[in-house]
DNA sequence: ACCATAGGGAGTGTTGAACAATGCGACAAG
DNA sequence: CTTGTCGCATTGTTCAACACTCCCTATGGT
């Protein structure tokens, strides 16, 4: 029947995780246990242990006796992330050797795949190949951690992605970048590749930022953020 | 009584983490969820809770129905860490805006820290000292994720060092080394501590591993390694 | 001696219910 | 508008029982 290969709670994880990053949770959403067991058909204690699961890979927030949220990012989060997506990425790209052709097999399939998708245009589709490549190309690296930073960090970026919607505008703009990247690669262009990577997670970066300082601009009717000291609110 | 804030399973998690940094808990050790009920006095869904930080730390490693294990580094895995850590480290220093010499309080604290620890001849405090002097290098770059994964690559680094043992040979020729780095930051040269760091770690990780190879030539007597080519070092 | 294979058993995975502990929010008082 | 108190909903933790899986060993065949 169901897949049955891990534990109960990485599967109920699983479950959860789509549906935080196809956005049927909303971040700021609350996830109560008792609303979910049954749906999941799990029992409360295993429930808990996936919350930590997702906990760790950043798109939960545990406040203590009060409850489980999906994750919110902040700017602050969003300038993180991009600061050690230039650390990660562009530090394995440059620490790279020369390599086979063959192992930049997967790198290759994952522009491919963007290719496709953009032909087709299923957007979403775009979006997941989009952080395969970088994704693989970290992978490239043959580090663990690094592996597993990139993932975490990637998972966390889609919860931003959801927030300022229409996936086209984010990820199509990259796709060319993402076949430049690739040929400075085939060609053994570490450095170069590098900084074009850096320059590629900036402008990510100030696209997905002026994104957010717009649409949080006007969200907030009220919520004067710093609102000057002695002087009377009306 | 006891200190009562965080949640049970974070304090139990607190005591088996003291456990195996100290070496009361051997790599490759099992940990076996009825033998440490009792002892802890907490219920077994909490030890699992705590299990579960601890794996994710990286200090073990579960098996499914089978049961938890101290983690055991191999040379891929130190080597790894290495990388990871002069990929992290180093280049939060290239990228460190100028500073204010009282940012730097918390860093020369950790190095001072150190001297007494020397003059003392507690060899395990000096130990302390060296990761704690690193962990406020990274914080100066004021990220968390990367806070957070050094962090992590320290305490899988304890699991190292506490198999070739000696903490005195391993870190009191560094102390002096810490105190050049802070010299280099104290006068603004990021890019020169960028590159004494790098050259600190590479010598660091030589130490290491020819101490893990001598080890564990006299250690097995038949089990051929498969020479790891896990990561590009060089 | 070597390899494959079928139990046995130890220990984890999961459940469900019960009780304790705590932070939040509403309401009341200054 | 601020401060303080109280009730309650929700989480934190415990406990006992059962189901499930994998490791190990012994058995049999070659």
């Amino acid at each position: 029947m169901t897949a049955r290969r891990g534990t109960v709670a990485e599967r109920a994880a699983e479950i959860l995780r789509r549906r935080i990053v196809e956005g049927s949770l909303l971040p700021g959403e609350q996830l109560r246990e008792e609303h979910l067991v049954g749906p999941l058909g799990i029992s409360r204690n295993t429930l808990r242990e996936a919350f930590r699961l997702l906990a760790h890979d950043g798109l939960l927030v545990h406040r203590l006796n009060y409850g489980v949220f999906v994750r919110e990012l902040g700017e602050a989060d969003l300038v993180d992330v991009y600061h050690m997506r230039r650390l990660v990425e562009c530090g394995t790209l440059r620490l790279l050797p020369a390599l086979d052709p063959d192992e930049l097999a997967s790198v290759r399939e994952s522009v491919y795949d963007g290719d496709v998708a953009q032909r087709r245009e299923d957007w979403r589709a775009l979006g997941t190949a989009n952080m395969r490549f970088h994704q693989e190309l970290v992978g490239l690296g043959g580090s663990p951690h690094a592996d597993e930073v990139v993932r975490r960090l990637l998972a966390e970026l889609r919860l931003a992605f959801h927030v300022v919607g229409d996936a086209r505008k984010w990820h199509e703009p990259y796709l060319a970048r993402n076949h430049e990247l690739l040929s400075l690669l085939e060609a053994g262009q570490v450095e170069q590749a590098a900084d074009e990577l850096q320059r590629y997670l900036r402008d990510s970066e100030d696209q997905l930022l002026s994104a957010y300082r717009a649409d949080s601009a006007h969200e907030r009717g009220h919520a004067i953020v710093a609102a000057p000291q002695g002087i009377p609110s009306r």
